[in-house]
DNA sequence: ACGTTATAGTTACATTTGAAACCATTAGCA
DNA sequence: TGCTAATGGTTTCAAATGTAACTATAACGT
């Protein structure tokens, strides 16, 4: 194999790269999880996150969706147009404003959701055991810091 | 706003929940950096994650560059595609392996290497400046032991 | 040497995603 | 009131991505 060297050019060591590492462990694990339920519910990540919202805040617009998941408004239409269609989210209109959509989990989405709940926290602990009490902590106050508005 | 509760369910608290706020950051991240260069030098994130292992391991095929970019070799003949086309890739063939490619950063590449790499390091100095000395280290420690094969 | 299997890489097609344009409705304000 | 701007949400079109099929070359086993 090749010599890793270029010495004029500093190049960059991508495996030791921050960001780089973020982003493969980042997909390593939200793939693994989709992995459980894409296929078998026919249910994307995007559509598993807006149902999960909605399991916690009832009642919300699309607009609050999207600031909840993080997702921007046209992702939020587009896994809600599935969702309703597929009968796992109720939408109706907001009174008094009829711009906006006031959206639920049907029974039916209470039903995946209660199957799917389990197994995203399932993976999860699986993740986090690979980690002893003092590095789960740590790592929990780092995204805190990371992931703050200051 | 509505109140976060439905009992009898379990929702899953999403803002707390480890693979969503590592997709999240993640993405802020590498989107932050890749902004920087996307409009400015054509160059889209893949394409400069090609690059970058060009820069540190020369005369490379394309199959191992996908293994060192984590992508699959479908993205890094695309990327490998533009990359050639632009000038900043110069491809041979593998003497005695017609199938294979030779690759290596051109002059030009070089050059976009030069400035690109730079700005990427000090991004990554911005987020982990928002650490202090013993969180970085613990960070390091963490992406290690997640990212390690047992 | 010859037929089979495996590998490197590209192409084609379908699906996903993103950006901008686009309705409909409401808010702001003269 | 009536006009303009802003907001919630959807649609449209282009670019990015994934999967499978494909071509070309090499490796393997007999």
């Amino acid at each position: 194999m090749r010599e890793p060297k270029h010495p004029d050019h500093a190049p960059l060591e991508l495996e030791r790269f921050l960001p780089y590492r973020l982003s493969i462990l980042s997909n390593t694990i939200s793939q693994g999880i989709a992995d459980d339920y894409q296929k078998h519910y026919d249910l994307s990540m995007t559509e598993w996150r807006v149902m999960a919202v909605l399991a916690r805040f009832q009642g919300l617009s699309a607009r609050e969706v999207a600031e909840r998941t993080a997702m921007d408004k046209v992702a939020v239409s587009r896994a809600l147009a599935r969702l309703v269609e597929a009968g796992r989210v109720n939408r109706d209109t907001h009174d008094g404003d009829k711009r906006r959509s006031v959206l639920d989990l049907s029974e039916e989405g209470w039903k995946v959701h209660d199957e799917v709940a389990p197994m995203a926290r399932a993976r999860e602990r699986e993740v986090l055991a690979r980690l002893d009490e003092e590095e789960q902590h740590w790592l929990g106050r780092i995204l805190d810091k990371l992931m703050g508005t200051p």
